[in-house]
Parts: C-alpha cells; sequence; structure tokens
DNA sequence: GATGAATGAGGCTTCATTCAT
DNA sequence: TATGAATGAAGCCTCATTCAT
C-alpha cells in the first residue's frame, strides 16, 4: 500500500505547503517535488498524475479532520454540545494548520469541475456528520422538528465555510476559535428577538 | 466610455454564456470571441486581458444584481422583511439566469487569487446592505441587540451561498425561490426549540 | 484550403529536410518549425500535431510521385514499356530528391503503425498502377497469363524498394537510374537461362 | 559467456513476445524485465543497454533462422533446388515463428539508424548466402550469365521481403508456405510470355 | 548475482496576446 | 475601429538507467 510509505506523506505536506504559499496555477509538480526532497519522476511513483495529488490532498487531510471531530463529539451528551464541539474543532484545526486552511478555503476551489466533484465525494461524510447531529437534537427535543434537514445542514456548514474563508482572506489576524461560541449561538437562536 | 458602446455588453453576455456552458477553464479568449461574433483582436479594443472580461463579467452584473435587491428593498417596512426580501430577490435572480447562476457558485471561483479579490470588492456592497439591514434590525428591536455584526453577515452570505451552489450542483432540479422563506425562518429563529 | 497556403508547404518541405539530416526521432517540431522559419506555435495552426505533419509529407510527395509516374506511363504504347518507365521514373524521382529518398526509404518506416497505416493508404494508389500494368500486359499476351497478381505486384514493389534503400544506404554512390533497364529484364524475363 | 546463462535466452525471448504483442514503442524494458520473471536492473547485467537487447533478439534468432537455411539447402543438388529451398525455409520458418514475423517486419524498422546498422549486418550472411547460390546457378549454366548479382539479390530479398510484410499486414490469413513455388517460379522465370 | 525504488532529462502542445493590414 | 494570422513561453509526464541493499 503505497499509502503507508514515508514518500507519500511527504509529498502530501509538500504539496499543502506549496500550494499555499504559492497559489493553486503556480504550484507545478517540479516545485512539489523540491520541496518534498525527491525527483519530479518520483512523485509518478506515488501518484497517477498532478490532479491525483490534490485528491489525496484533500483524502488524507480531510479524512483526519473529520476523524478528530467525530471523536470529539462522540464524547458529548447531547446534539447542542455535539454541535458545539463540531463548530469549535472545525475552527481549531484549521486555525492550527493554516497552510491547509488556505488550501482548503481558497486554492482547491480554483481546481476544474473534475477535481471538485472528487472534492465533494471526501466532503460528504462531513455533511452526513451535520445531519446526524441535528436528527439527534429532534429527536432529543432540542431543536424544532419541522426543520428542513437539508436547509439546515446547508445554513450550518456554509457559515463555518464563510466564516472561516473570512478569517483567512483578513489573513487570521483575529482568534478564529473564540468565535466557536457565537457561531453557536446564532445557529441555535437565530437572530431574532425572542 | 467603452462600457456603453454595444460590442462591450456584447462581449460580457458572450463570456458569461461560454463561461456557463464550458467551464472557466475552457473558455479561451477565441470561444469567447466567436460566441460575441468579434474578432479575437477586437476583445482587447474593450478589455485589458483575459482576467479584465471576467472582473467586467462581475461588475457588470453583480452591480444589476445588486441594484435590484436594494429598489426592492427600500419598499419594505422593516428589517424582517427586508431580510426576507433580499433573500427572496437573490434566489430569484439567479433562477431566472442560471448562466450566470452557473458561472458565480462554481466557475468564477476557479480563478486565482488575483482575480477573487477583485470579486470580493465587487462583492462588498451587498455585504454592506446586509450589514445595514442587520443594523436595522437590532434598532428596530427586531433582532437581539448582542449580535456580532460580522458574524452575522457571515452566516447570511454563507447560508445562502451555500443554499444557492447546492442548488447548482444538483442541477437546479428544484424551486430556489420556494425555499426563501424557511431560509428566513431558519436565519431569524434559529433551530432551538423556543 | 490550408493545403494551398504557402505555409503548408514551407513546412512540409522543412520537415523533410530536418528528417533527412536528423532522422526521424531527432527532429522535433521545434527543429522543424526553426528549419521552416516559423514560430513553433505556427505548425499548430497547418497541422493537427506531429504525426499529421508525417502524413501530410507522404500525401503530399508520394502524390506528386504518383501523378508523375502516372503522367509518364500513358505515354508508353505497351505494358512493357510502361513496366519500364515506372521503374525509371520511380528510380530518377529518388534519384533527384535524396532527402526524399532518405525519408521515405529509412526514416518514415520508424513511425509507429498508426502512422504507417496512414502511410500505406498513400501508397495503395502505386500498387495499384502496378497492378494495372501486369494486368495490361496479360491482355496484350506480353506477359504469362497464369500470373498470380498480388504476388507480382510484391515482386515488383519489393525489388524496386529493396534496390533503392540499398542505393540509400550505400549513401548514393552509384547511378540509380542506370540500374532501370537491368531491373526491368529481370523483372520480366527472370534469372533463368532462356 | 553470458550468451549461455539461462536468463540471457529467457530475456530474449520475452523481448520477441513483448515487442509483437505491444509493438516497438510501447515495449519499455520494464515490460520484458516483467515477462522474463527478472528485476528491471537484472537486464542490465546481460545487456549493456535497451538497443541491445534488440541487437541480440536479432543475433541469436537470426543466426538460427539463417543457420537452418543453410542446413537446408545443403542438402540440394543444384541452384534451382536450393533457391527453392531458402525461399520454404524462408517462408516457413517466420510461419511457424509468427512473433518473430511480426517482429522481424513490422517492429524493429522502427529502430534507429544506429540500430538498423547493426541490424543489416547481421543480414549479411543470408545475403552471402543468396548470392552464393547465384554464383552457383550461373556456373551451373542455370542462371543466366550475364547477371548482375547485387541486384538479382535485392530482387531476390526483395521479394521475399516484401511478400512476407504483406502477410504479417494481412494477418497472416493466408498460408505463406503454399506461396513459395509461385515465388520461386516468377524469380527464375520472370513475367514474359516465354 | 539479483533487486526495484529512485532518478531527471527532454518534447509536444495550448492559448493569451500582438501587430501589420 | 476591426481583423486574425502569428507568436513563443511554459509544464506535465515517461521511461531508460543506476545503485544501495
Amino acid at each position: 500500500m503505497k499509502k503507508n510509505k514515508p514518500k507519500f506523506k511527504q509529498i502530501i505536506d509538500a504539496a499543502v505547503i506549496v500550494i499555499a504559499e504559492n497559489g493553486y496555477h503556480a504550484s507545478q509538480v517540479s516545485k512539489i517535488a523540491k520541496k518534498a526532497g525527491v525527483a519530479d519522476g518520483t512523485i509518478y511513483l506515488y501518484f497517477k498524475n498532478k490532479e491525483d495529488i490534490l485528491v489525496s490532498v484533500f483524502e488524507e487531510r480531510m479524512g483526519q479532520f473529520i476523524d478528530q471531530i467525530i471523536s470529539s463529539i462522540n464524547k458529548q451528551e447531547n446534539a447542542n454540545q455535539k454541535l458545539l464541539t463540531l463548530i469549535e474543532m472545525h475552527f481549531r484545526q484549521l486555525s492550527e494548520d493554516h497552510h491547509l486552511a488556505i488550501v482548503t478555503q481558497l486554492e482547491l476551489r480554483q481546481s476544474d469541475s473534475t477535481l471538485r466533484l472528487q472534492i465533494n465525494k471526501e466532503l460528504k461524510p462531513y455533511l452526513t456528520v451535520i445531519d446526524t447531529i441535528i436528527k439527534e437534537g429532534i429527536e432529543e427535543k432540542l431543536f424544532r422538528d419541522e426543520l428542513n434537514l437539508p436547509l439546515v445542514r446547508q445554513m450550518i456548514f456554509g457559515t463555518l465555510d464563510e466564516t472561516v474563508t473570512n478569517w483567512v482572506m483578513k489573513e487570521r489576524k483575529y482568534d478564529l476559535v473564540k468565535q466557536a461560541h457565537s457561531v453557536h449561538a446564532l445557529l441555535t437562536n437565530g437572530i431574532s428577538v425572542e
């Protein structure tokens, strides 16, 4: 299994940094190889082509990202706590790896539709986690039971995504994690008085 | 002023269609020229370079988009009505011009960071409109007064954006405008019971 | 029609010389472009890809080659005369354009099967001319009537081809055209006494 | 002597099959190694480089090919019989090893001039055998004594070669060996009446 | 002797942009 | 103004060969 060889991770890590620093379009394979400390050709022993590197970046990192969130959520008692934890973990992980944040929020969105399709597939488990929390919340009578599931999911994911993107574009000048509670409050209580 | 000459608009319109139909990366200048019915070189009499076409697409169309929303909002009495109108108009306009929806939600995001910076500039007035509504809502005691303005704006814009993107990616198979009320309810009342 | 533009012929001519001088595998597109006095990209305004240049070389030159032979043959009275003329013209034309001789006898045979298939298509009319002469000869009772047509064609073409290849590989140190009569005699009378 | 080690022959045999099945250009060293059941690097313990494999293919197989023909010819009484035997053996051997036929008639001709030079050297003994038969035939007064030796040799070899190539390209759908007599008759008696 | 992971040079092609007409 | 033929820079990928084990 190629994924367990050290060079596989070396190249993935190099790719994240190179893309974050140079932008998606200026990230030539040769630049990634150099940063990873391998020859250009070596890349192709581990990846089918350039696109495959990018998909793998997402697979590897998004996989970890979601696994972390799920394991944290499982320690929580109810849907409200779980939602808060999801938000905190989402913000924390991207805060702690700003290269990854730049890549996921800005650079990878420049990829063409074939790649974006792959990326959406990777994203699906995350959306499923959100769905599960909402359904639990409804069962626990914490959330309103007439909620339109896809709409709520879009609100939650859209809000988190937009918040992180803004933070990245403002060059990460403020503490993203600290906003988790407010975002949670907004999503649960809305903006209306009472 | 070049903007008032007929070929300027011809080229912008052609660009929207070509990008929507072919995707950002397969939209060569020559293809846009052909669709616009002009020679390749003519493009450069009206636009500095390819990026300039794309920025102009956004300037022109986003300008109209926002103007429409503002004029509709101004007929509304309070912040709640205005927010609902904004959502409806946002959804309606993109529903009615699906080429534009594809371009704004999917294709233009593939542009590089320079272009995206420009696009964000064009987006600013829209975000300001949202801010204004929120502030009005607080003054009118319709919205909670401890709201974090940027956060609320991100929630609103993030939710609308994600909702439209999902609709585009699902190939516009359902009625987006019909979702305006539910989205409005979610944003104002949150998801919690009570 | 691209074939009538001067650059089309310029590039074909350059390709013949570059391939003859450098060999098939060392004939980069950039080298052909340079010899033709055009930019690399210009090649692709006239040819689909590199292979298309080579097919066109054959189409153009082989077309002329065969046309010349046919028009000369038509002035001859009987099949025997026609066969002699075909041999003479075959030898003469390749003698007079040694670049073309090198390309057809040595370099173009290195092409891959896709290209060789195309080349064989171009060659077909020539083989048909040979067939026609043989059939005429039989009708005129000059040639034996139990002849196996494909076999005779293979003997004639194989002999001419091998003779020219040998001459090219011996670096054209002797007069090829002078051998036409002997070759004709061999083919018609065989090698046996009586 | 490396030639006597089993892996040497293993690799040669693998090369013939791989080239026949994949074509010259798609026959990477790694593919030959795999088919031979050795590691890529092992190839280089037995052959100087890739070209050396191909030259060796010819050396080994052509050597056998010619030896077979010579030993068959020596059993014949006169030049006429010998020529017929040569033709039969030439056709029979390639008929019986169609991989070799594909490689010699089609694929190896794609090699570059350096390699073809080597191949021609291997071919020389065969041409010498032909020459010897012709000279014998003249001495035996079976063949005309004013024959131009190189020319006759080119006719014989060219005819055989073209005949086999046609048979290979027609995907070996007819019996090549059965044509030996007709080809022999053509070469000895020519095509003319009387 | 045998392995196979690693190397890195090399070339075809696209397409935004220019400029002579 | 308008044209469109011509330009030429730039990058992904393959595969013969090496060499540490």
